[in-house]
Formats: C-alpha cells, sequence, structure tokens
DNA sequence: TTGAAAGCGTTACCAA
DNA sequence: TTGGTAACGCTTTCAA
C-alpha cells in the first residue's frame, strides 16, 4: 500500500512528530529538514490518511454542501462555483443531498458532523433559514457560510445578491417596453429569495401605477416542470399576459417549452424573463445582465469565506442578474 | 460532544466488541443483547465516527464520483441518480471534479484513494477510458465502475446505454420526415460516445444513401456554448441544413439559441434534435424518447453495481434516447 | 528546533 | 455468543 508518516520519518532520519510537522506547515522546522522530509515524501509518494488526520487533529479535510434538489443549473453553478477553492486548499466536497421537507433535518446534520466532522459547511436555501439546522452547526462549533439567507444576515457568514432590486429592475424594464399584464412566477415557498423576487416585482409595478392582478401570480417550484405548469395557467387567461417572468432560470426554460407547445413564437408573441443568467439565459436576449453567473460567484465567495473562517456577510454587486427576451411593443 | 462507542458499551452493559457488532450487523449477537445495545445508541444519540472506521476497518462509508466538468444536465442526472442508492446504504458521496486535461489524472485518483480510501469510485467519460486511472483503481483494489466506457467493455462493472443504436433511431427519423442535409454536432473528442453517436449518424445516412458532407459535422464540446458556436458554421453554410442534429441536450440548447437570435423559426425553419433526454428535451417535440432520463438511470444501476460488488456489465434497453423538432417537412 | 509517548474511536484477531 | 487488546496513521502534549 502507501507509504505512511512512519515510512517517511525513517527515510528523512527524523522523527515522525518532524514529518507531521512539515506536513501541517507548522513553525520551527530548519529550512534543511524540511527539504529532506519533503524529498523523502515524494520519493515515496507519500499522501497523508485523511482518516488518521481527521480521528487525531479533529481537521477532517473535507467541506459538506447541503443542497435540496435544486434546477441542474443551480447545482452545476455551484459546484463550479467550489471547485477552484476546494483543489487550491486540498479540500474535498461532500455533496449532500437533503429532502427538502424531512422532518429531521436538524438529525441529518448532526449525523453528517459526527461522523464526518467536516471543516466546514456551505447552507443552500432553503435549509439556509432552517432553525434546528443553524442550531446544532453552531452548538457543535462548525464553521458554516450561508447563501441567500432570508433571515438573521448577520447570525453567520453569508453571501448574496439583492434579490429585490434584481427583480425590480427586470420588472421595470419589462414595463419600459410597453408591457402591461406581466405574468410572474414565484419560487417555491421555502426559499426566502421568492419572496424577495416577488417583492421586486410588485415594487416595480406600484410604481408604475399597474393595479396589481393576482391572477397574474402563479406559483411555481423553481424547476422547469413547475414553470411549464405555471405558465400553461397564465396562458389560459381570457385576457393573456404579453410578458411573463419566471423568478428561476430553469422555470424560465419550462416557460418557453410552453411557449413553444403553443404555437407562440417568442417574442412576438411572449415576452419572456429568467433569473440568475445561466447558460439557459441564452435562450432569451438581449442581454441584459449586469453579473455573469452569479450562483458561481456565491459560492466561489462562499467558499473564500469558510477558509478565512471570516464571519462578513457579503452581498454581491449585482444590479440586475436576469434577462428578458425583449420583442416588439405589446399592442 | 457526541457519546462514542465505548459510552454505549457502558451504557448497554457490554463490551466494545459487542457494540461494534451491532454497528456493524454482524452475526452472534443475542436478540436481547442487540435490542439493549441499540437502545442505548439512540438513548445516546450515537453515530460512529467515518474517521475512526475507516481508519480501523478500511472502510470509509463514502464514495468518490469522478467527473469532469460536464453540462448542468449531466451533472443534475448524475447526481440525481445517487442520491437514492446513497441514502439507503448511509454512504456519503464525494464529488471529486477532474480536469479533462490534466496530465497527472493517474496521481490525482491515487492521491483521492491514500487520502480518502473511498469504498467505491464511479467513473464517467472520458475518464472512464483512462488507462492510468483504471490502473490505480485495479492496483489499490477499489472498487469501481464506468458509466458509458468507450474501451474494454468487459474490464470492469460498466454501465451504457447503445448509443450508435439511439443516434441511427434518431437520424432515421429526421431522414423520415424528409430531411436530407441533416448537421451533425460530434461531442467532446475525448467522450468515446462522441463516436459511437457520430457512427450511428453516419450508418442513417449510409442506409439512406444520402452522401456524407463534411461540412454538416461540426465538432462541439458538449457544453451549450459550444453548440451555438457550431450551430452558427452550421448556418451559415451557402446549402444549409433543414435539421440539426447535437448529440447532447446541452449543445443543442446552443443550437435553440443560435435559432432564435437568427430569427429562425423552430421547428418551421429548423429541426433540432438532442441527446439524452433531461428536461432541456422538452424544449423540442415531439417525445420520441423510450427511455426518460437516461443519465439517472445509468447513475442509479452504476451504484447498485458498487454497492453490490458486481462486475456486471449492463447495458440499459434504450432503442431511442433523442429527441427532436419536427417541423412540416423541408422543402 | 526536535522527539517520545499518549491518545483519537473504531475494527480485527484471538481467547474465553 | 461475548470480551480483551492490539492495531490503524496521524496529531498533540510535554520534554529535551
Amino acid at each position: 500500500m502507501g507509504a505512511n508518516i512512519r515510512d517517511v520519518s525513517e527515510a528523512a532520519g527524523v522523527s515522525i512528530k518532524t514529518v507531521s510537522r512539515v506536513l501541517n506547515n507548522e513553525r520551527y522546522v530548519r529550512p534543511a529538514t524540511r527539504a529532506r522530509v519533503e524529498q523523502a515524501m515524494s520519493a515515496l509518494g507519500f499522501r497523508p490518511s485523511a482518516a488518521a488526520r481527521a480521528l487525531a487533529g479533529g481537521r477532517s479535510f473535507q467541506i459538506a454542501l447541503m443542497c435540496s434538489n435544486p434546477g441542474p443549473y443551480f447545482l452545476h453553478g455551484l459546484m463550479e462555483g467550489l471547485r477552484g477553492p476546494c483543489a487550491r486548499r486540498g479540500v474535498r466536497l461532500i455533496v449532500h443531498a437533503y429532502e427538502r421537507d424531512a422532518p429531521e433535518l436538524g438529525a441529518d446534520v448532526r449525523t453528517l458532523i459526527r461522523q464526518m466532522s467536516p471543516d466546514g459547511v456551505i447552507l443552500t436555501p432553503p435549509i439556509a433559514d432552517h432553525e434546528p439546522v443553524l442550531e446544532a452547526l453552531e452548538r457543535a462549533g462548525t464553521p458554516y457560510v450561508r447563501i441567500s439567507p432570508g433571515v438573521q444576515p448577520g447570525r453567520s457568514a453569508a453571501v448574496s445578491i439583492d434579490n429585490e432590486a434584481a427583480a425590480r429592475e427586470m420588472t421595470r424594464m419589462l414595463i419600459g417596453l410597453g408591457h402591461r399584464r406581466i405574468g410572474f412566477i414565484v419560487g417555491h415557498r421555502a426559499y426566502a429569495v421568492s419572496n424577495q423576487r416577488l417583492a421586486g416585482y410588485l415594487d416595480a409595478l406600484r410604481e408604475a401605477g399597474i393595479g396589481l392582478d393576482l391572477e397574474l401570480v402563479q406559483q411555481g417550484w423553481f424547476d422547469f416542470a413547475s414553470g411549464e405548469a405555471a405558465a400553461t395557467r397564465l396562458l389560459r387567461l381570457a385576457d393573456r399576459p404579453t410578458a411573463i417572468f419566471a423568478s428561476s432560470d430553469d422555470m424560465a426554460a419550462g416557460v418557453l417549452a410552453t411557449a413553444h407547445a403553443q404555437g407562440l413564437r417568442v417574442p412576438a408573441d411572449l415576452s419572456i424573463a429568467g433569473f440568475d443568467d445561466t447558460d439557459l439565459a441564452r435562450l432569451l436576449w438581449p442581454p441584459l445582465t449586469t453579473m455573469r453567473q452569479p450562483i458561481v460567484a456565491m459560492a466561489d465567495r462562499a467558499a473564500a469565506l469558510l477558509f478565512d473562517k471570516s464571519g462578513e456577510q457579503v452581498v454581491l454587486p449585482s444590479e440586475l442578474v436576469a434577462r428578458a427576451s425583449t420583442g416588439p411593443a405589446p399592442a
């Protein structure tokens, strides 16, 4: 099998402890000694056992990403953003998919902590606001970073964007194009960002003096299928919307599919707006985004906060992260 | 902190070893004893430390998914398929994103094995055919399952679908609709499935007596952007294709975006076919798929093979896993 | 600046 | 069917 720390110490003619010091970049190792040890390590192809380090030292060199079953683009963005920071630090990523509605999420996290003792945890909505989970993390002293938290922003390190402002901007833009009947597809109820985005939409309508028609606000669940379904409901209305703002890209894709299926031309017959600016957004046009790939950026930043043990709350600068297909002004 | 195995043994009035037996479902534990131990475990909220188990027993209760940076839908499908089996077995998933073109992938895997000693590894293309990686795995005795391997099918447990047949069927269908100029977007060169799908396309053309026009075959890289680019090239041709078959859904989405951007109506002006049947495929129609979500199914099956330590090679039944938008026959 | 020895929490081997 | 006790490979504490 692989060489262990003793093999290295013997090869280098030093004690085990000294090898350990080199491994952990501790001070008080003479450069010459360090060099000798490092040479022995690479000569033997030594790789420290994560299990042994975790058992003895408490650090597991693993962080956990807790996410529910989000859309493909959300997951992909997270992974994309976490890859670099983790690789640089030599940290492994455990992806822990949780059931959004499981009753025992707190116990779930406790199990995760006890079993793996991760060096840190990244929480994605909606679990980022789940009290039992936060409590379990804090009680265990496990550092964690929340992505897009909805409550108690100062409670932990967190990364987010200004969802309300972004949704307001996007709605304003649609209004500016002449749209008056703008459908809105709300995200999953459990997610704080769903409310924030809805708030932005409502705000822009109010500002423009457009009365709210509740029929135009439909429930979605952030996934493709719910976008399809919500669009179907919206397009069945007697007084159809001329634009639909889906508060996630996955749902926007669903809207697009529905539009296709009904023979509607996009954007001539229907303007569609999405949120998040993933690749999917490029099915729409023009490019109105000020921030590319906010999810990737948030994940990357979250990892940085975790590794630097900073309790900072970061709101990434993003006046607008959505896109729309913008056809000719509606009749 | 949490209770350890000794606390449990004391609470239950048995030896440590007996608790260990219960934990591992070993034989030779009297039902009464087992019950007593189990009660003590739940009373104390005992969770065995993965690190200690790994160190002492060799099993880490972790499996690793090695994947490059695939499209969002591929990644999502994998996670979706692995979630259930892992949860049922109490196994954690390490997602190890590798650089497709890194020179030292073999060393990378060796490091992974030494450090984490995963109970198993799932390999996705193109690493599923990477000799140094397979060798490292075999030398270490780590069970592994390959998804969509391209060579040496019998070398390990593996799961795949018949890519060539699926691509042939899809091309036949397009031909059946009257298309004669069918663009094809090849996947990343490093992936075996790219060739398999291309072979199916070529086969169908030959069968129909349609001469191959190399201009119609464009290189892509399985991602959205390369689909856009390839479509742009295809649509610039003097003698445009009337249909484009992209050998992945992510690329098909890119084709769709390009078509939109050029004001083409889909499918009236351009038929688009995709591969894999993710949600994205629902942007196209009609539903010609015989197998829903092949990626999810492959991942699920791969996990099963890994856990059952079966060396089986599974080819999932799927005559057709692609979809196309099918407009009126081209002029 | 270096080293010796005592754990960390579990499993494995051998007895009882 | 149960129980000691020695590993497992590293970090930590305390000396030197």
